[in-house]
DNA sequence: CGTCATAATGTAATCGTTTACATTTTATGT
DNA sequence: ACATAAAATGTAAACGATTACATTATGACG
């Protein structure tokens, strides 16, 4: 069965395709009687528009793309929730595209972009090299490109962004370990390449400086943001000869990965080691102890980021470039304790 | 600045459109000299084909779309990797939809067909009503569908799926309770209306029919396959008046969720509740105490489905209607206690 | 009833590719 | 050098929709 196009319905129902056209995307420009018999054949011939042709027309998709480090990550899904819920309200519908964590060069966007499949793109995702030469490409498209969660702060204050202080984040997380008598602080981070965790570092090596604690050779472990990858992170940890009484995550996943492997080794969280998590994602009030945490306002983050591409996409302009900083919190449970001293 | 099109390239290069066509798709036919040529304004232009332009063209996307029922789920997140794994080997991308976990009708996955914006479709979640008119649609399109995991293998066996035998697993789940002495086994199910968990129920159901055991009102209840819905369904179970021993939760996400709020009512897993789980999501292992439960081959089913799918795209026909079942495994953790008799 | 404004419909161009077919160029063998 | 086959390139139609513009139908009014 071939695919049914307007030219058929057309024929069926004794008009021309315009007439046809019409009767869907404008309806009150055609005649109730001949708006009947439209109705009737495209009924009879189950017709509905090809949309690729629609996109190909109008040069325009009614798709934005999402870029996403990983489907699966509790916190991105929960940045998603607050994208969809903004999507649902414009006619629009969303593509996810996932990078697996990895970082995603200016050519590879650019590639996205270029293939025009959507026309808007969000990027959770880190980009690198990143800022100017993707703005330049996506100014010069007319594709416009927020960018959620994952930024340096330092160096790309001109890019269109919604986030928290990460930085400020992770020095009042390390500042609360300190608080709590800890001065042996270890930091597990994301991969090298990847930029979501950078501020995160930065902010605990800020901390610890502030605070006159030395931070001995290994006690900055790069895990993968996964649960096996911050068990491994942790055991080398753990083998260190000055062992670090806490350990400060970059995020949630690694921190649940961390605990298992403490505990693994006969050791208890936060008895003999604390642990500190990042994102709050909803593992994190059920694991046992409950994690201390960071917790971000992922949907608000996701709602304001498709609020800031939407309107972009209607005005035909990049968004202005200044970020959008977003309100923190420390999560106070059960995974830093107190050392005596 | 306007896009540019294979005409300028064209034209700059001193060649008609159909060469420069040809040097991008079929680069053996044209002249090397020419080639260098048409290389060299496309370089010059910055030109990239229009991707919607070709798929118009071409009656071919070149994207496969995947229906999940919540991304951020766990399970799902690793059958997708099985799907990404094969799509690779393919020229195609994916792009991901979500019906967070409502049960799709007919027509919604009709209307995601007739849009005609991926070549073919991955299934992971519910269709209601099912079965044979969506396939009708499918097949009057030559628009492959494949369904994983989510089927009710006794009334649809006719619909091209994987999955594992829901049915016996869940028997097996409950048979393991019993066999550790527990006679009051309780089920916390899926939505209603998602068809994600019927087969489990119904295997559950089987076994403690075959045992002699009876289920008192009250001992199956819904929860929405996530922590939250399953932590209020768990407190309704704790405070039946016949309360159960065990409780047999349709999937891991809710078994989380379970243990946390027998826990928070001062309860302990396994000694005064057992509980069982289904997927084997990356945190079971990792929660306290380690969850028993099924573990399904995800990334393997992930891999089949696409497989399938890709074949059923090349030959132009749907795929044959066995469904393939995959073994799936008992996983014997912390979480299930044997019960003194 | 004729005129004219307006509403309804039709005609045909267009979007950027691909590709069947026609034409031109190049290479080969005598 | 010429005939001929093969290779390279060009021409133009097609995909299915939208839409500017042209045309026809409808209705209002004197």
């Amino acid at each position: 069965m071939a695919q049914v196009s307007i030219k058929q319905v057309a024929e069926i129902a004794g008009v021309s395709i315009a007439t046809v056209s019409r009767c869907i995307n404008n309806p009150s420009q055609v005649k109730e009687r001949t708006r009947h018999k439209v109705q009737a054949a495209i009924l009879e011939t189950g017709y509905s528009p090809n949309t690729i042709a629609q996109s190909f027309r109008r040069g325009r998709t009614n798709v934005i793309m999402v870029v996403m480090p990983s489907i699966g990550d509790p916190f991105f899904t929960e940045v998603m929730q607050g994208i969809r819920s903004v999507v649902a309200e414009h006619d629009y519908s969303i593509i996810i595209s996932e990078t697996n964590f990895n970082t995603m060069t200016a050519e590879e966007v650019g590639a996205m972009m270029v293939s025009r499949q959507a026309d808007g793109f969000i990027l959770l995702a880190s980009i690198f090299p990143f800022g100017n030469e993707v703005l330049a490409r996506a100014e010069k498209r007319s594709q416009p490109v927020v960018i959620g969660c994952e930024t340096i702060s330092t160096s790309l204050a001109d890019i269109p962004s919604v986030h928290i202080d990460n930085v400020a984040a992770a020095r009042e997380a390390t500042d609360f370990l300190i608080s709590n008598g800890h001065k042996k602080i270890a930091f597990i981070s994301g991969q090298r390449t990847s930029l979501l965790t950078r501020d995160r570092e930065f902010g605990y090596r800020a901390a610890m400086h502030k605070a006159k604690l030395p931070i001995e050779e290994g006690w900055v472990v790069e895990g993968n943001l996964s649960i096996e990858g911050a068990g491994y992170a942790c055991s080398q940890l753990l083998q260190h000869a000055d062992r670090p009484t806490a350990i400060f995550c970059a995020n949630d996943e690694m921190a649940i990965g961390c605990m298992h492997q403490i505990k693994k080794q006969g050791l208890s969280v936060p008895e003999d080691i604390s642990v500190m998590g990042f994102d709050d994602i909803r593992y994190a009030s059920v694991i046992e102890p409950a994690l201390t945490t960071i917790s971000q306002p992922a949907r608000q983050i996701g709602e304001r980021v498709a609020t800031r591409l939407f309107k972009a996409i209607e005005t035909g302009h990049q968004p202005n470039n200044q970020p959008v900083i977003l309100p923190h919190k420390l999560v106070i449970r059960q995974s830093v304790g107190t050392l005596q001293t």
